[in-house]
DNA sequence: ATGAATGTGTAAATTATTTTCGTAGTTTAA
DNA sequence: TTAAACTACGAAAATAATTTACACATTCAT
C-alpha cells in the first residue's frame, strides 16, 4: 500500500459527496484527525458516524478502528516538516507541538551541518589538556554554561560557570596560560560575556566561543569558534531554539571529551551517580 | 529504542503480578499486541480486562486507546532502525556528532509522540490561571527549572525556580490555592523535589510533573502529568538526550502559554528584549 | 409522473472499555 | 494467634464507542 492518505486524495473525486467531505477533512489535519474517536471525528467533519464507518469500508478496512491505527501508524512514519514554523496567536496546542518539534530538530540538524569538526576537535583537545576551565554566559546562555559546568564536575574536570558580570571578569582576571575560558552567546554581542573573553585572554587563556555562525565581536576574539545555526527573526523570541542548539554542541564537546579518556572519565562519571543515589537515605534513585 | 517498551520493561519488576504479566506479554508480542482490542489482550496475557485497563493507568496513560494508539505508532517506528547511540570509547569526533545529533532528534519526536495533549493544555490553562509559580528540580533538572522561570519572567509571571533542597520547601509551604508548583525530574524519584511537590500540594497548590513517562512517585502525586519518553540505560549518562527533551516540553508549555494571551505576552517579550538592549550603553544587541 | 436506485442521518443493536463491588489472600497490630 | 485493615483481582454492571438496520430524501431513468 502506497499510504493511506495518497489513496484518499486520489480516490476523493470518486467518493460521494459526505464521504468525500471526511475524506478531505482527515487529509487536511492529518495526525489530529488520526487521534480522534469515529464521533467526534464525524462533528469536526460535519458528516455522521455513519458515514465515517462506511467510508473506511469503502477503503476495505474492515472497521474504523483498523483505519484509525493504520493510519495513524502511517503517519508516524512521516518525517517532520523541514522549515522553522513561527509562534502566532491563538495557535491550537497541536500545532504548537509540532512546530517545536520542528523547530527544534532544524535547529539541531542546521547546527550539525554547520560544525566544523577542525575547529571542535581543537576545542576539545585545549578543554581536555586545560588546568581550570572557566565558562562565561548570560541570561540563556548561562544556563547552557551551568549545564556544561555541571557535566564538567561529574567528570572531575576543574570548572566553573559565571553569569554575573562582576564575577565573570574576577574569574577571568585569575586565569593563566593553560587555562580555557568558553564564553557562550547566541549574538556574540554580549558585551559582559565579551568583556570577560577578552580579560581571560589577555591572561594568557584559551579562548572558545560559542555563538551563533557568522561574524560577530565574540568569534572575532576567540582564539577557537564554534557555531550554532542562525535562527530566523521571529523564532528568536524566546531563545528557544538557539539554546536547544547551543546544548547540542555543548553535549557534543562533552561527550567528545569523555570519549577521549573514556578509562578515566566514565567511570568516574558512573561512580558520581552511584554516590548520589547512596548519599540519599532510604530513597528511590535519583537522577535529576 | 525507547518509549513505551523500554518502559515496560524497567518498570515490570515493580508491577503487581497481573499487571506484570499483561506487560509481559505486550513485551514479547510487540505489533501483534498493538493491534488487540482489550478483550482480546486481556485473554491471551490471561488477565482480566480490569487488569490491563489498570495497567494503562499505573503508566498514566489517559485511557487503553490511548495506549494503543501510542504503542502502535512506536512500533511503526521501529523498523526505521533509529537507535539511540551511546557513547565508547575513542570514538572519531565525527561519529560523536553524528550519534549526538541522532540522538537528540530521536527524543525529541519520541517525547512529542507520547505527548498527551490534553495533560499539556491543562497545564498551560493551570499556569495561565496561576497566581504564582513555583517550579522544583534539582541538578540537571535545576537547570531547566531555571531556564523555565527566565522564560516566565520575560512575559511579567511571577515565578521562581528553586534547586536548594531547603529553599524548596520554605517556598512551597508559601504556596497557597490559586498557586502552581512545577516539579522537575527525569527519573521522578528525587527525594528533594517529591518532598518538595507534596508540601505545596499540601498547601493547596496545583502540582504539575515532568518526568520520565511512566509510573514514578512524581507524577504519582501530580494533579497534571506531563512526560518526557523514557531512555535506555546507557543513555542517561550525562543526562544529555533527557534535558533536551525537558526543554522541549518547557518550549512548548511556554509556547502554549504566550499564544494564548498573544496581544499581552507578545509585546511584554518584545519589550524586555528592547529594554535589555537600551540599558546596555553604546554596546551591541544581546539576545544572551 | 412514478418507481428504482442511491446517499445519508437517526437510532437501535452491538461491541468495547471502564468502573464498581465483593472476595480472597496478605500484611499489620494487638 | 487472631482480628482488623489492606491489597490485588476478576465478575459484572455501567458507560462509551462503533456498527448496522432502517427510514427518508433525492436523483435518475422510464
Amino acid at each position: 500500500m502506497a499510504g493511506i492518505m495518497t489513496m484518499l486524495r486520489e480516490a476523493s473525486g470518486k467518493l460521494h459527496p459526505q464521504e468525500r467531505r471526511a475524506a478531505q477533512y482527515i487529509l487536511e489535519h492529518g495526525m489530529e484527525a488520526a487521534g480522534l474517536g469515529i464521533t467526534e471525528l464525524a462533528q469536526r467533519a460535519g458528516v455522521s458516524t455513519a458515514t465515517v464507518s462506511r467510508l473506511c469500508k469503502t477503503f476495505h478496512f474492515s472497521t474504523f478502528t483498523d483505519f484509525k491505527m493504520k493510519l495513524s501508524a502511517e503517519l508516524a512514519l512521516q518525517p517532520s516538516a523541514q522549515s522553522y514554523q513561527d509562534i502566532v496567536a491563538g495557535n491550537p496546542l497541536e500545532d504548537i507541538v509540532s512546530a517545536m518539534a520542528a523547530n527544534h530538530i532544524r535547529s539541531i540538524t542546521d547546527t550539525t551541518r554547520l560544525l566544523d569538526l577542525k575547529k571542535l576537535q581543537q576545542a576539545v583537545d585545549v578543554l581536555a589538556a586545560a588546568n581550570r576551565i572557566d565558562i562565561y554566559g548570560s541570561a540563556t546562555s548561562g544556563i547552557v554554561a551551568e549545564d556544561f559546568y555541571q557535566k564538567l564536575v561529574r567528570i572531575g574536570i576543574h570548572a566553573a560557570s559565571y553569569s554575573d558580570s562582576h564575577l565573570q571578569i574576577t574569574s577571568a582576571s585569575l586565569l593563566r596560560p593553560g587555562d580555557v575560558a568558553l564564553a557562550i552567546s547566541y549574538s556574540g554581542e554580549t558585551p559582559e560575556t565579551i568583556d570577560a573573553l577578552r580579560c581571560a585572554k589577555e591572561n594568557g587563556a584559551t579562548a572558545i566561543s560559542l555563538t551563533k555562525f557568522g561574524a560577530n565581536t565574540l568569534a572575532n576574539l576567540a582564539d577557537i569558534q564554534l557555531f550554532t545555526s542562525t535562527l530566523e527573526e521571529g523564532m528568536r523570541r524566546g531563545n528557544m531554539a538557539s539554546r536547544i542548539a547551543q546544548l547540542h554542541v555543548i553535549d557534543i564537546l562533552f561527550t567528545g571529551l569523555v570519549s577521549s579518556r573514556f578509562d578515566e572519565y566514565v567511570p568516574r562519571l558512573e561512580n558520581s551517580y552511584q554516590m548520589v543515589r547512596k548519599y540519599r537515605v532510604n530513597k528511590g534513585v535519583a537522577e535529576g
